[in-house]
DNA sequence: CCCTGGAAGTAAGAGTTGCTAACTTTACAC
DNA sequence: GTGTAAAGTTAGCAACTCTTACTTCCAGGG
């Protein structure tokens, strides 16, 4: 058995069963996939890191697809863990609030672009998948609480829904592009905040008034 | 360049020499990208379409990155087409103009999801390739100068080049939201053009009273 | 008209990967 | 104890990327 040492990060198991495989193939996948890129990742690999053979994480999830839902998946709860608190550091109903949850997606890209990638990046087949659709809602509903809220309407009110689309085009669009470092085609520098907080008075102003 | 006699019929090759090999590959794998998906091409299927060994694209190509490069190339200049071609059914300097530049971007994205993901999702050691840069540069530029003659600016004003970014963000995410099928998270049926409309008069108008 | 160099093809193969099949080890209920 | 099922293992197939060494063809100079 051929095995780095460097290669595993995490200490040599010594019973056979591992354990926690599941949880661990997750974490050495979001690794892999945030280093070398989302197409840079192999089950052996990971299987490799979690120090057991290339065959065991079948054991635990049916194919590669289903290794990579499981990482969107994780990473969708912690996406939405941090727009709600980003919404949380200010007042309910505010434009700052809005802003927060568009700045906590933002970071979230900056931080993990790998994932972020991949998260968004799934092929077709794969976000028909029901356990993240009803996440992908999740994260959504964020929005569109929070656009209610500043907005004085019901979550469910045509405008709301329409006005949390339009932040999360301009959200989710800036965090591409800021990832694929395309920002630098810009000749202006933008400041994250200031960016949010005017895309979010104009589209949330401009439905108040229409 | 020399004539390719057998170009014209795809498989049926006579002579040992292709004769246009590269720019068939780039053919192929465009096709294999949107049937199979960004992750479900090959290198060997594509020799196989081209009637050719799995060596010969080694040739051309210095590995699979480089094919894939060559087709975003290639999406590149369409996509810049389609929009300048967008643009100029409408008045310069109306916000129509602006906005048919927008629907020329979605509206590719919607044709060509493959091919549109593979382009802005490519991993990031690729996107720092002076070639696809410069044509992502010529793509902002229209949009660019479609703000630039709406506000009666110079293009390179930085009033106008946070305008234009404001508006690829937008349609960016925008689009990838659409052929991500995330669109029918929000109840609201948006209609492409009175959105895009929307969007293009809010923010140069914003812009304007700013 | 030959002949020779290089461009563009081929076949063969090394090494990696995804996934399956068949087997073994372990935990646990009874 | 023992039977069963979960969770590991090894071995192996088919496919893929890319390299190496060889072959075929075209083009230009003598």
């Amino acid at each position: 058995m051929t095995e780095h040492p460097a290669a595993r990060t995490v200490p040599a198991r010594t019973a056979y069963h591992h354990g926690d495989l599941r949880a661990q193939m997750i974490a050495a996948v979001r690794d892999l996939v945030e280093t070398h890129g989302p197409d840079g990742f192999s089950v052996a690999e990971a299987a490799r890191r979690a120090g057991v053979s290339s065959a065991a994480p079948y054991k635990h999830f049916r194919d590669r697809a289903e290794i990579l839902r499981g990482v969107v998946g994780e990473a969708m709860d912690r996406l939405r863990a941090a727009m709600e608190a980003g919404a949380a550091t200010y007042p309910a109903g505010s434009a700052e609030a809005v802003a927060a949850v568009g700045l906590a997606y933002v970071s979230f890209a900056r931080a993990e672009p790998g994932v972020f990638r991949l998260t968004f990046g799934l092929t077709e087949g794969q976000e028909n998948d029901a356990g993240l659709r009803a996440k992908g809602e999740d994260d959504f509903g964020v929005v569109v609480r929070c656009a209610a809220a500043c907005l004085g309407l019901p979550p469910d009110d045509p405008h709301v829904q329409a006005c949390a689309y339009m932040l999360w085009s301009f959200v989710h669009g800036h965090s591409f592009l800021t990832i694929d470092n395309k920002r630098s085609v810009a000749s202006t520098r933008i400041d994250d905040w200031t960016y949010l907080m005017t895309v979010s008075r104009a589209i949330l102003g401009q439905a108040n008034r229409g």
